[in-house]
DNA sequence: TTCGACATAATTGTTGACAATCCTGGCGTC
DNA sequence: GACGCCAGGATTGTCAACAATTATGTCGAA
């Protein structure tokens, strides 16, 4: 009875279990779900997700080398709290790689990408409309994934997203935030201009200008949490 | 009867030992000790390293992802074999981060960490001396890490390691030669003088030719085997 | 009250056995 | 002889129980 296809829905490949794991919990963490510095206990996630206790552990090892969670030898996984100078060092790097593979579009842009780029803003512009916060995160990592591709350097593609994941963690704040939505929806349509009329100063530009506010906000939100921590180390709850 | 000694010497942290297990099947495959292609074996590798099979595979997990070791779901873990196009790519972004490392690093560099490359560099150099390979492959990644770590920027160094070690199945080919090992001393005088001299383009230059031999030598032998394989697939042996 | 020792609970880490899967080679059939 | 098919062996993947470690809470003494 069905057995194929519970195998390939339900059961799948073993890895693949620990991938969508991973690609859970990380929605979770982008979407603010799960917060910095909160505990991942790993039965509980377990249950949740409705996986053993091993592929929890294996997908809190993958989300550990990514950057994305911190792990401390028998104590635990906690979602991992970027400090200020690591944000910025990262947002630094990120903006040499995007940089770097924006300068290297062939332009003009073959009609095939620049519609499957079209689609995807397309996409992203509908979620952002319904203020599906989900939608809108994949949406996004779609189009910057088929934007950079067409770098043709798919190495270079994979350092740009890991660095995007890396501060995935620091996207709670504005991948919720309909005015960020917002501002993202319109950079991407003027990107896809900028593309379509082989405009690569201006391409180069928007990729800069576009990844300033999500850093800004992060830092932002950050330096008072540190703030306040350390006045909570200095002075313990009334 | 030593309990800490021995927990810390011979137990150590289980996240460490999968490390160390790690860093083993690294140099391993950088000293062309294992071959592009080669089997790695849960079982086997699990009673010559005298750790237990789990150990292995959160091991070969962390060297896939590295991009080191490839993984087929039920089929096991070989040692990469980049092809040709890869390699290049990988080596252009080498170049890219590389450069960029090197143009940050603030001129005239102190002079503890000149001194720290300084003794780094004698180190390998005694090494290329006494043909010590092994010996040579750790001094060469120190003196890269102290390098680029001058940059100040963490998240740039490590994705500069990230990329040298994506290649290092590539490396098995110049890391046993002496010509290759001596050319690199040089090259590491070289560098050193120029950050003493705050030679920044200089500088700069060495890293940018630095790359170049290693690079070469291998895509000219993978080609070589390329073409080997693709002629076995067409006329399968006598 | 505050401090430390101790028991207890919560959680992670380890292990070996078992199940599932894939390659290999032999066998029969066409 | 070529092809498909079915054991057999090698290897990886899954699991649940157990061990080890760390956090929590309680109690008594200063």
């Amino acid at each position: 009875m069905s057995s194929l296809k519970e195998r390939t829905a339900l059961k799948a490949q073993t890895t693949e279990r620990v991938r969508d794991v991973a690609a859970m919990l990380e929605e979770e963490i982008v979407l603010g779900w799960l917060l910095p510095r909160e505990r991942l206990v790993e039965e509980e996630l377990a249950e949740r997700l409705a996986v053993k206790r091993h592929v929890v552990r294996e997908a809190l090892a993958d989300l550990e080398r990514v950057g994305l969670v911190e792990r401390i030898p028998n104590r635990g996984a906690v979602v991992k709290l970027l400090d200020p100078v690591e944000v910025r060092q990262i947002y630094s790097v990120r903006e040499a790689l995007e940089t770097l593979a924006a300068q290297q579009i062939p332009l003009p842009l073959s009609g095939l990408i620049l519609e499957e780029l079209h689609a995807v803003q397309q996409q992203h512009a509908v979620a952002v409309e319904c203020a599906d916060a989900r939608a809108a995160f994949r949406a996004n990592m779609r189009f910057h994934e088929t934007l950079f591709r067409a770098c043709g350097n798919r190495h270079l593609v994979e350092l740009i997203q890991a660095m995007a994941q890396k501060v995935h963690g620091a996207r709670s704040i504005t991948a919720a935030s309909p005015e960020h939505l917002r501002l993202a929806r319109d950079q991407h349509a003027a990107m896809v201009e900028a593309l379509a009329n082989g405009d690569r100063d201006r391409l180069v530009a928007l990729c800069r200008q576009h990844l300033g506010p999500s850093r800004d906000a992060y830092i932002a939100t950050v330096e008072a949490r540190f703030a306040r921590d350390r006045q909570q180390v200095a002075a313990p709850q009334p």
